[in-house]
DNA sequence: CCCGCGCCTATCGTATACGAAAAACCCGCG
DNA sequence: CGCGGGTTTTTCGTATACGATAGGCGCGGG
């Protein structure tokens, strides 16, 4: 087993990103550098390069002398996001299928059943399950690049999924759909699996379309 | 006109990256904070904020308590940034060339030409044109997250073009393919423009892996 | 009464100094 | 030649200070 080691930065860096994806962090409203900091009991040097990553990473807007904001969201951002994942996702995650091994396996099946056990009682828990379950449905491609980016959309995504979605019977839509991927993926069905995360990732975004017009 | 104030941090980050981007600084050795701190005349923060989001970009990996190096390159890598870069950039270009305004069509020609005229003598040069290229005929599609997804990537293939590329007729091979994309792209021409996109960026990435594999 | 101007405060951006901890290096010893 | 222990370097983090900027407030003039 191999330890590693954080710095302050990165565990800044999660626990802020966190707060913006699920909404904790208002949106739109100013981030006080020192007032955060000191909830956080770190200094600013890290709690800025935190900053500096989440602005990189899409999650925040800064303006030069007025400091940081959470990017607002927006219908046109949702889709784009989609648009991307859906261009990437389905074939990443049909290729990981053919090539993940047996610790892939038993791992994405793990991430599976870790999203199935958080649903429906705490949404940023679930938010974090389904990141990772997507996410483990792509690592195995070998492909560290397009695994960064699956799971940066995926993280984007999460906020308007979290802040529209919390009605409704999506939930298990989203569920079954689930148990689909990861049975076509567990036989290494290519075919099926693309096809399915297609499906998944467009109903998602329908749903998020009706919710957001609806909302907003 | 609309004035824009850049912090240190933007600019530190800019100059870094073109500095690791034409292989300036080397692969793997150990960026010495404090001395390219004094180097660029500024102090450990922004050089720290500005290294937090090169990391981000993926341009550098950092490891605790040892620093920063500049991501090694590999032939994985870059077949991935072109498999993502063919996925994405055909599509929007054709769709920005499509929504583009007059003056968008003024800008993508004035990138057109300004690489055009940077050719063949300064490669950082060039490969400056090159993105900003790039990214002006995809841009007008008011895709902000997938223009700047364009730029990032361009951004990291661009170390793969001048690292292996110098030597060759590629220039001339690229040169007549960005004519061909712009006369396209400024003739709203969608599917061509993606079509002819798809083809430059499956030429370069075959270049890159006869240069790749034959130097490595 | 309303508008513009200048001060004031909060906050950001940056610099500097310092300490702790980890890694790297060196050097003498077996 | 390998190895162990101490020194040095470097990163990481904190504390603190200071200039610059933005935005708010009040005051005075129209």
């Amino acid at each position: 087993m191999t330890i590693v080691v954080r710095t302050l930065s990165d565990q800044v860096f999660e626990i802020v990103l966190e707060r913006i994806v699920s909404g904790d962090i208002p949106t739109g409203s100013p981030i006080r550098q020192d007032a955060l900091a000191a909830e956080l009991g770190v200094s600013k040097i890290p709690l800025r390069e935190a900053l500096a990553r989440l602005e990189q990473e899409g999650l925040l807007v800064s303006q030069a002398n007025r400091g940081y904001t959470v990017r607002p969201m927006s219908a046109e951002q949702a889709d784009e996001i989609y648009a991307l994942r859906l261009a990437i996702e389905p074939a990443a995650a049909a290729c990981a299928a053919a090539e993940a091994t047996a610790r892939d396996r038993a791992e994405a099946e793990a991430a599976y059943h870790a999203l199935d056990a958080a649903a429906a009682e705490n949404l940023t828990e679930v938010a974090v399950r389904n990141r990772d379950f997507h996410t483990a449905l792509v690592r195995p491609g070998g492909r560290v690049l397009t695994t960064q980016l699956v799971e940066r959309l995926a993280v984007l995504a999460e906020r308007y999924v979290i802040a529209h979605l919390q009605p409704a019977g999506r939930e298990d839509r989203a569920h079954v759909e689930h148990r689909q991927m990861i049975d076509a993926w567990l036989a290494r069905d290519g075919k099926t699996v693309e096809a399915l995360v297609t499906q998944h990732l467009s109903a998602t975004r329908d749903d998020l379309r009706a919710q957001f017009g609806a909302s907003q």
